[in-house]
DNA sequence: GGAGCAAGTTAACGATGACTAACATTCCAG
DNA sequence: CTGGAATGTTAGTCATCGTTAACTTGCTCC
């Protein structure tokens, strides 16, 4: 009974990911996570030591990501024009945002289900992360105050984050195509 | 102890609006949610009959409240120009968002934990209040095809919506403005 | 002044659900 | 072969929570 197992940890953040989106963490049992990857119950204690703990993990797991991402693509070998690091910011949260709807889903709604401190750690990754968008918005505006500019970046993340909730109209590329040209303009247009 | 009582069913939906918004529909108890308006647990079911029960006429409020609005406004007076409708469409919105944060993410987070019939109402009364937002796009772009507008329009609504995300860094006027010329901004943008 | 309704109260019930305990199986390592 | 880790299983515990029941209290209207 010792199937491949590729790894039952990620397996199970991948099915309680796709649970929590669409029905809330606390909506969804340990019993329901378990049966979506095929063992039942509290097995999942052999892999982790709580509930909160594998939403815990979830999460800081997406910020890491994004944080990492947001990092690498900002700074991007030759920079010359700050444009084209906004255009990879986007393309680079687009892409992730299409690829990973469920995570994008439980990232904006389950925060507070997270115990203090690590929330503190993954909220602290957050923030970096939008720095790096501000950071590329003051060259794009260098009057603009630095409240603005965190508002617009957050502004836009909904924007971007939209995808989940009307899913499948258009096809992946026509949407990631209309998001970027959308966002592109409101970011263009912050006086 | 009976109090002006200025109704307590509003002051209930409130206080619910309040929790649900801040902790989730899971979240709170039927305790908690008597507690915050100073009677205990199952006082409530004088005036509603059941958690869900509240939830529902909760979302149905809002969603028929934006319905309305957006009805009213989308057909304002004399609409010379679909941009006039379309500034008056956002300044709605924006306004709605801005003065009830709670609200937005309530209606955001808890459509699926309403009973599946009333479901149904609300989410038709959404795609009513999205399908005015079509309507003006439509006029502005006549040769975009629906499926577009209708995306777009969802995305704005993720960025008009982002409020409760960003709350306080800068004044509900500024925050007002700023969304408004991104929206616009987005909006124009649409090939 | 008492009938009746509106709006609370506390106590209890029943379900659900997170987590623990005790026990089984498989897979190597020595 | 054997013992021990890794990974399950089922049964049970304990807390929480939605909901109902039974009882109180004040207001209002004849």
């Amino acid at each position: 009974m010792k199937t491949p197992t590729r790894n039952r940890r990620a397996e199970i953040l991948d099915a309680a990911a796709a649970l929590f989106a669409a029905r809330g963490f606390h909506g969804v049992s340990i019993e329901d996570i378990g049966a979506a990857v095929g063992v039942s119950g509290p097995a999942l204690y052999r892999h982790f030591s709580g509930k909160e703990a594998l939403l815990t993990e979830m999460l800081l797991g997406i910020s890491e990501r994004l944080r990492e991402q947001g990092a690498r693509l900002a700074t991007t070998a030759d920079p010359d024009t700050a444009e084209a690091a906004l255009d990879a910011l986007l393309a680079g949260h687009i892409e992730f945002a299409l690829r990973h709807p469920a995570l994008i889903r439980v990232q904006e709604r389950e925060l507070d289900n997270v115990p203090e401190q690590a929330r503190r750690a993954i909220r602290r990754l957050q923030r970096l992360y939008a720095e790096e968008w501000v950071a590329v918005l003051a060259e794009l505006h260098p009057d603009c105050p630095q409240a603005r500019l965190r508002a617009a970046a957050h502004a836009v993340f909904g924007l971007l984050n939209s995808t989940p909730h009307s899913a499948g109209e258009l096809s992946p590329e026509a949407m990631a195509g209309l998001l970027h040209t959308m966002a592109r303009a409101a970011l263009c247009q912050i006086a």
